[in-house]
Order: C-alpha cells, then sequence, then structure tokens
RNA sequence: GCCCGGGUGGUGGAAUGGUAGACACGGAGGACUCAAAAUCCUUUGCCCCCAAGGCGUGCGGGUUCGAAUCCCGCCCCGGGUACCA
C-alpha cells in the first residue's frame, strides 16, 4: 500500500478542524428539528477496541447522516466511571481508582476522536465527578423521601474468604467467588432496594410503545415475569388459627393436591415443625441455605432430582377438606409468590419429580389425551377427579374455584412478578457513597442537598481482605445527625453503578446544572432518546433500570410528566467476536484499532465495520479480516483518485473530460447518480449500511468506466459530489478533504442529496420468461411494455418456443415488467 | 429443558414469493515494469473438454405457475434464561 492519499496528515487536520468548528455543538434552544442520538456510555477501561468502534462508527453515521438532512442532533459522551476494576487495579498496584480511572478516561477519549466520532464535548459527563455525584446522592434522597429507596434484610451472596457482599455477576455459574474461589453463601444483610416493582405493570405494559428489537422486549417481558393467578389459605391441621397461604396459576387443580411445600426460609417453619422432625429439618434448612441460590439450583434442575424433608404438620385443603402433609423443599423459593405452594404432581413437573422421590400420591384433575405417555400433564383438558369442577375445560374451572375461595373468604385473584426490587447497595468504595445517616434517635436521615456530594474520603487503604474501604475507615462513617445534630454513623455502602447509568442520558440535557441534576426544559427539549444505540448485554438490567428511573422522576415532578420512556428507538449492534468468544479486554483477545489508525487510518476501519456485514450481526474477527479492511481502503482511494484526478501521484485510467452537449451515456450516468442517492437513502434509513457501501463500490467502478470513455465535466462533476456527500457519514475524514479541495468548505454542512423521482425510473427493464417455474429466456423491455406485447414477445423467444415443444399453454401468469411465467 | 436468533460459493455476505450468489476478500490469467510493489483489465458456485444442458441456499416433506424467502417435521450452530408455582 505505498501510493495513497496521506491518511495521517488528513485525519489529524479534520479531527481538529470538527473540534474548532463546533459543527456537532447544539443548544437547547435550536430552532431545527431535534433529534437525540446516543451510543451507551461506555466504561473506561482505556483506548477504544473493535466493541466501542462498532458502536461509535454506528453512532457518528447517524449524527453526521441526521445533521446533514438539516437536525439539530444531540450527541454527547460520557464515561460510566465508577466501577469495580478500578477498586481491584488499586487493591493489586496501590494506585488510586481515581487515577487510574482519569487515565483511562483520557486514553478512551484519545481513541474516540482518532475515530473521528464528533460528539458536543461541552456535555461530558463522567459518573465519578464530584457534580454528578451530588445530583445522583440527590435523586437517591428524592426517591428515599418517596418510599422507593429503602432498608431491608436481604439474602445476599457472601463470600466467607473477601468477608463481603457479591453480585449476582461475581459468582461463577458453580457457586464460587471469581475473585477468591471461596464457595459462595447466602446471608441475611440490611441492605438498600430500590422499589422497582412498583412499576413492574408500567415496564410489561409500555414495552409495547417501544422501537426496540423483539428480542430485547421478549427478555424483558420475560424479566418482569407476570403471572395471573390465586392465593389462598389453607388452614393448619389441629392448630389455632393458624394458616398457610399459597400462591397458584392453576387453581382449578386444587382437588389434586396430595402435599404442600415451603422454602426453607420461610418464617413458619418453626411453628409447623413439630418435635419427631425438628432435628431433620434443622438439619435440611441450615444446609439449604447455607448453600447458595446457584449451587442449590445446579444440583436438582439438572438432575431432576427434588430435595425435600416433611415437618410433621398438615395443611386442610379447602377444596376436599382432607389433610395433606406438609414439606420443605429447596425448589419452593422464599422470593417469589408467598414462598409456599400446594403441589399437584398430576399437573406440575417439579411436583411430580419431587412425589416421586418420596412416595406421595399422583392425582390427575385433566383428562390427558389417550396417547399421553408424560409424567404431569400441562396440556388442556376436561377436569376430573375434581367433584363439582369436573367436565369443564381449565380456564372455567379456574375462575370457578377462584370464585369458592373468595366467597369462602380465604382466597383472592392476584397478579405475581418474577421481578424482584432492585438491590443497589455494594459494600465497594468506587461508587457513588449512599447519603444517609443512620441515627438513634431519628432513625435513616438523608444528608441535606446543601452538605451533598458526600464524597468517600482519599485517604483510605486497599486492602485485599475485600472489605469496603470506607467501612474501615477511621472517620468517614462518624459524622452527626442531619436532624437533630447529634452523633450518627454514616451509611458506608455505595450504590450498584447502574444507578449511575440509570439518569446519565437526562444530565446530558442540561450538564452543568447547579440547582437541580437537570433542569424540566432541557429534558424537554431533547428527550426521549431517538436513537439508543448498544450492546445485546444491556438488553435487561440497564435499560430496565433506566426505564424505571424515567418513569419515577416522572412522577416526582423532574422529568416533564409526558415522557415515561427513555429510548424510544434502541438499536442493538452485534459483538465482534475473535477464536470463538466475544472480543474484550477481559478476555485478552482484542485488535486493537490503534494499528490500523496507523496504516489504513480511522475511515478504513469504520467503511471496514460497516461493509461487512448487518450491524446487528456478530462478526468472526479472522486471518482474512485485515484483507479486507485493506479492500475499503482501495476502494477509499479509488474514489480519491477520481474525484482529485491527480494523476501524477496516481496512476490509473485516465478520466477524459469534455464540454460538450449531452449523450446517452452522460444521461446514464445521472440517472445512476440519482438511482445511487435513492438508494443510499433508503439503506441508511433502514440500518442497512453493507448495501450502501456495496452500491457505492459498484457506482464508483461505473464512474470509472464512464471517465475513462470521456465523460461531460457537469455530469461527472455531480456524480463525484454526490458520492462525497453520501459517504461522508461513513468515511467523515477523506470526504472532508475531498470536498474542500474540490469545492471549498465542509461537506458535513451541505445538504444530504435529494434523487429525482423521474431520474430513477429505469429506461429497460430485464424481462424475465419463465417456463413450468424455469428461466428461459431473458429480454430487454419498456417498463411501460402492456401484457398483450409482453406476452407476444415472451412466445417469439426460441428458446421459450423450444421448452414450449409445441404444447397448449394451460395458464399464462405475468407481472410486468418483470416476469412471465408460462405454464404448459 | 424452555425462549430467541441463525445455517446461501474457498471466505464475509446480497437477494423483503419472481434472473440465487450483488459488493468485497481470496484464487487464476493478463497489461504496465529491467523487476517488483502499486494500479488497471479479464475470470472465478458445482458437474461437463467446450457448449447445450443439468444440479445447487443444513435435511425431509408441503403450499405455489414460481420458495433461500411461506407452512409442517427433523438436524446442527450461537445467544439468553434457569425450579417463578
Amino acid at each position: 500500500m505505498a501510493e495513497s492519499y496521506n491518511v495521517r496528515e488528513i485525519e489529524a487536520k479534520w479531527q481538529a478542524r470538527w473540534e474548532s468548528e463546533g459543527l456537532y455543538r447544539v443548544d437547547n434552544d435550536d430552532s431545527r428539528p431535534k433529534a437525540y442520538v446516543l451510543c451507551m456510555y461506555p466504561y473506561p477501561s482505556g483506548a477504544a477496541h473493535q466493541g466501542h468502534v462498532r458502536n461509535y462508527t454506528f453512532g457518528d453515521l447517524i449524527v453526521r447522516y441526521r445533521t446533514m438532512r438539516g437536525e439539530a442532533v444531540l450527541s454527547p459522551f460520557g464515561f460510566d466511571s465508577f466501577g469495580l476494576p478500578a477498586e481491584n487495579a488499586a487493591i493489586k498496584t496501590g494506585i488510586h481508582p481515581r487515577i487510574f480511572t482519569d487515565a483511562r478516561i483520557e486514553e478512551l477519549k484519545e481513541s474516540v476522536k482518532k475515530l473521528g466520532a464528533v460528539y458536543d464535548w461541552r456535555r461530558e459527563i463522567k459518573s465519578h465527578d464530584p457534580s454528578y455525584i451530588k445530583w445522583s446522592q440527590f435523586i437517591f434522597t428524592k426517591f428515599f423521601e418517596a418510599g422507593l429507596a429503602y432498608k431491608k434484610n436481604a439474602p445476599v451472596n457472601w463470600c466467607p474468604g473477601c468477608q463481603t457482599v457479591l453480585a449476582n455477576e461475581q459468582v461463577l455459574a458453580d457457586g464460587t467467588c471469581e475473585r477468591s474461589g471461596d464457595l459462595v453463601v447466602k446471608r441475611d444483610l440490611e441492605q438498600w432496594f430500590l422499589a422497582t416493582t412498583r412499576y413492574a405493570d408500567e415496564l410489561l405494559s409500555e414495552l409495547e410503545s417501544l422501537e426496540w428489537p423483539e428480542r430485547v422486549k421478549t427478555m424483558q417481558r420475560n424479566w418482569i415475569g407476570k403471572s395471573q393467578g390465586t392465593r389462598f389459605k389453607m388452614q393448619i391441621a389441629g392448630s389455632d388459627g393458624l394458616f398457610l397461604e399459597v400462591f397458584t396459576t392453576r387453581p382449578d387443580t386444587s382437588f389434586g393436591m396430595t402435599y404442600a411445600v415451603i422454602a426453607p426460609e420461610h418464617p413458619l417453619v418453626d411453628l409447623l415443625t413439630s418435635d419427631d422432625y425438628r432435628d431433620e429439618v434443622e438439619s435440611f434448612r441450615t444446609e439449604a441455605i447455607d448453600r447458595s441460590e446457584i449451587e442449590r439450583q445446579s444440583i436438582e434442575v439438572t438432575t431432576k432430582v427434588k430435595r425435600g424433608v416433611f415437618t410433621g404438620s398438615y395443611a386442610v385443603n379447602p377444596f376436599t377438606n382432607k389433610e395433606v402433609p406438609i414439606y420443605i423443599a429447596d425448589y419452593v423459593l422464599m422470593g417469589y409468590g408467598t414462598g409456599a405452594v400446594m403441589a399437584v404432581p398430576g399437573e406440575d413437573q417439579r411436583d411430580y419429580d419431587f412425589a416421586q422421590v418420596y412416595g406421595l400420591p399422583v392425582i390427575r384433575t385433566v383428562q390427558p389425551p389417550d396417547d399421553f405417555e408424560g409424567e404431569a400433564y400441562t396440556g388442556q383438558g376436561t377436569k376430573i377427579n375434581s367433584d363439582w369442577l369436573n367436565g369443564m375445560e381449565i380456564d372455567q374451572a379456574k375462575e370457578k374455584a377462584t370464585e369458592f375461595l373468595v366467597k369462602a373468604g380465604i382466597g383472592e385473584s392476584t397478579v405475581q412478578y418474577r421481578l424482584r426490587d432492585w438491590l443497589v447497595s455494594r459494600q465497594r468504595y468506587w461508587g457513588c457513597p449512599i447519603p444517609i445517616v443512620n441515627c438513634s434517635d431519628c432513625g435513616l436521615v438523608p444528608v441535606p442537598l446543601d452538605q451533598l456530594p458526600v464524597l468517600a474520603p482519599d485517604d483510605v487503604e486497599f486492602l485485599p481482605t475485600g472489605e469496603s474501604p470506607l467501612a474501615i475507615h477511621p472517620t468517614f462513617k462518624y459524622t452527626s445527625c442531619p436532624r437533630c445534630g447529634k452523633k450518627a454513623i454514616r451509611e458506608t455502602d455505595t450504590m450498584d453503578t447502574f444507578v449511575d447509568s440509570s439518569w446519565y442520558f437526562l444530565r446530558f440535557c442540561d450538564p452543568t446544572a447547579d440547582d437541580a441534576p437537570f433542569s424540566k426544559n432541557a429534558v424537554a427539549a431533547w428527550m426521549p432518546v431517538d436513537q439508543y444505540i448498544g450492546g445485546i448485554e444491556h438488553a435487561i438490567l440497564h435499560l430496565m433500570y433506566a426505564r424505571f428511573f424515567t418513569k419515577a422522576l416522572a412522577d416526582l415532578g423532574f422529568v416533564p410528566s409526558n415522557i415515561r420512556e427513555p429510548f424510544m428507538r434502541l438499536f442493538t449492534q452485534g459483538m465482534i467476536r475473535l477464536g470463538g468468544s466475544k472480543m474484550s479486554k477481559s478476555k485478552g483477545n482484542l485488535v486493537a484499532p490503534q494499528k490500523y489508525f496507523d496504516s489504513v487510518g480511522a475511515d478504513s476501519l469504520r467503511l471496514f465495520h460497516l461493509f461487512v456485514g448487518p450491524p446487528a450481526d456478530d462478526f468472526d474477527w479472522s486471518d482474512q479480516t485485515d484483507d479486507v479492511i485493506d479492500g475499503c481502503f482501495r476502494f477509499l482511494n479509488r474514489v480519491w483518485r477520481i474525484a482529485l484526478g491527480s494523476a501524477e501521484s496516481f496512476p490509473g485510467v485516465a478520466i477524459k473530460m469534455h464540454d460538450r452537449e449531452t449523450t446517452s451515456a452522460d444521461l446514464d450516468m445521472l440517472r445512476l447518480t440519482h438511482r445511487l442517492i435513492a438508494k443510499v437513502s433508503e439503506d441508511y434509513e433502514r440500518w442497512s449500511y453493507n448495501t450502501a457501501v456495496a452500491a457505492m463500490m459498484e457506482f464508483t467502478n461505473s464512474l470509472y468506466r464512464y471517465g475513462g470513455a470521456g465523460a461531460q465535466r457537469e455530469t461527472f462533476d455531480f456524480a463525484v459530489d454526490t458520492l462525497t456527500k453520501l459517504l461522508a457519514p461513513m468515511a467523515p475524514h477523506v470526504t472532508a478533504e475531498i470536498w474542500e479541495r474540490r469545492n471549498g468548505g465542509l461537506v458535513h454542512a451541505e445538504y444530504w442529496p435529494v434523487a429525482d423521482p423521474e431520474l430513477i425510473k429505469l429506461e429497460k427493464e430485464i424481462l424475465v420468461i419463465q417456463v413450468n417455474g424455469k428461466v428461459r429466456d431473458k429480454v430487454e423491455v419498456d417498463p411501460g411494455i402492456d401484457e398483450e406485447t409482453a406476452v407476444a414477445i415472451a412466445l417469439a423467444s426460441p428458446k421459450v418456443q423450444q421448452a414450449i415443444g409445441g404444447k397448449q399453454l394451460k395458464k399464462t401468469i405475468v407481472k410486468l415488467p418483470k416476469m412471465i411465467s408460462l405454464v404448459i
């Protein structure tokens, strides 16, 4: 690759220009139609990797494209700069997380700029910045005052080695700690929660209104897990008013209940356990609670063996007034429903499995089909063995059974969600401190706004014990109560970093606001985000939390009430894989973009990411990938050469230019140009960048042939300038340089070209003639051809006549002007 | 197990019921050159010496004048999820 345009000089020049020109700085009162285009802000892990490159290439393309379409595009950038890697690095090296993080941010920012991606850097956000921490904490206190943030005892992942709580993601599949390798156990600890379940119904129903990938919506729906069912109470046999409440989605199967099961953590365990069984129950429960949830599941889900123990008590089935034994078993979870179930082995596979192990009876209450060979039957059918429900279909029986329970005053129809409240406490240093003080007189008191932000002290020690440096700091946690002034204890937990990323897109609208997290007007000006772009890995948590925040902040009056969803359109890009796994820093299989910036340039790398396949698809990086990137570079050089005609430095086809009357060749070229505008515009709209690039390559090849044969200057210039504009959002540096040299000014300040509808019409069509569904001939015809003429042409073809072989035509299907199908 | 995706030349991919393989990479051949690089041109799904023709979109059926595309049943690969009563 010797003879080519000067990549480094041109890219550096334009990156500097874009920063100084401010073309992509937008003010909140901009009068153009608004568009908010946002890539998920990154965790700063150092220089950008190919995943970032892909993400920001798509984002930047849209920003530049929509700007050329005359919109005011908000394109901000920021950093999700709190998080565990910086703290782990501190433990390893002793470098303070802030120093570490600031350095990584600079690296990332530099490589993002080298990519040529443009942002309104005036709006930059760092979530570890005190001005951001302040408002994260402010929002937390507002949530606390509204009852949306609360503290409760909860079973958490506890690592005995690290002496700390772990997030689910930090627990490996085998139930051990990712750092120490110790077996993680469940511990009950006082933790902070955000009441996401309060919005469960709205989080579910408003998914409908979003233009998101269907699979992301499905994942969220499953995560919320709404199920309609019935809750009812069963009297404990021989007790004085002791009841066990269960939740079921199948009240119709109640006559088939042969036992009941409660979770090992259920509050009634002690009361229900009779003396004869106490030892067994105790040992089972201790073991079950101590084992991690993951371990409990991995043993039992995979082997289908259910473990449990009889309590010695019986519950009275209100439908039959018969007593059924109550068991404790692992497979019932305290966190869902009432933590207790009626067991119907005839219609529930888990109950069936358990019943097999403990020799419990099975009663079918739905008639399975004759050929049914399974165990539990969960399909449709008629009720049997169910007294007054017999003969009904399942849906009707559900209604009747629930009615019965309601009338008896022991049950009601309810909705259950799988969604749990969000545990936000982290026993970490490098996160946003929870701004609450615990006073022995006043209880939990939020730190008032004028004392925010609560900042973690710098003079802390990072020890590999896993204990939070804040918890062992000599003074941080000792403070006074903001309400009564007495000595009080500060919270030493910090917030889950998903809290920071749940409102950053709002802050971008008003990044310097000093008397509020953001002004309502600024949010009204930009929100919701018109196009959000990021990885599929955030399909559930980040997107769910951000939606929750937006709704809660709207209800608290901070966000305009008409904005209840943050992201109208979401695009999830495919991931880059190398050697079978996702390319990432932690896997150590990165192919750094820098070497491409240094050789073929950012434009070629961007073009490669756009050209290589559909943006939503994963891409496998391979040995041949560099060749493809070189191919993109070759294409840009072809454009450069034909646009600037510098035959002295670039050998190739000599372009012959004429000032002349328009010939049919010129008109053909003009038509091709307008068709390119139409094709590329359409492809930009439907995220089909690979075909847009292909169309431009094809066009460039035509342009070379046209120029080589002798071009009309006017037509040629129009073709080249149009190509330059259409390519400008993809390869911004080289197109900017070409434009400046040819026309002066900024190509990115030009308007997006519009195709002339008259000129995109085809002059000729290829009429395909099929006989019995097989293509037998192709004829060039006028697009306005009438049916009679077309059929005549088809029948006149010797190839067609040969295929027909003199036989009678049974049917003729005509789809003009493309196809005629003859059936014999 | 369940829920999504996906399977097309040597490779990445194109084709929204109507010419399968656009565009590119790689390969082969040629031009230019003392030579090479770069550049340009030709060619490139498989069978067949060529042509004519035939065969071809994971496998087996089906709907249709016509299926990569729609339907049914399998196989394989990738991702998500994990006892949610």
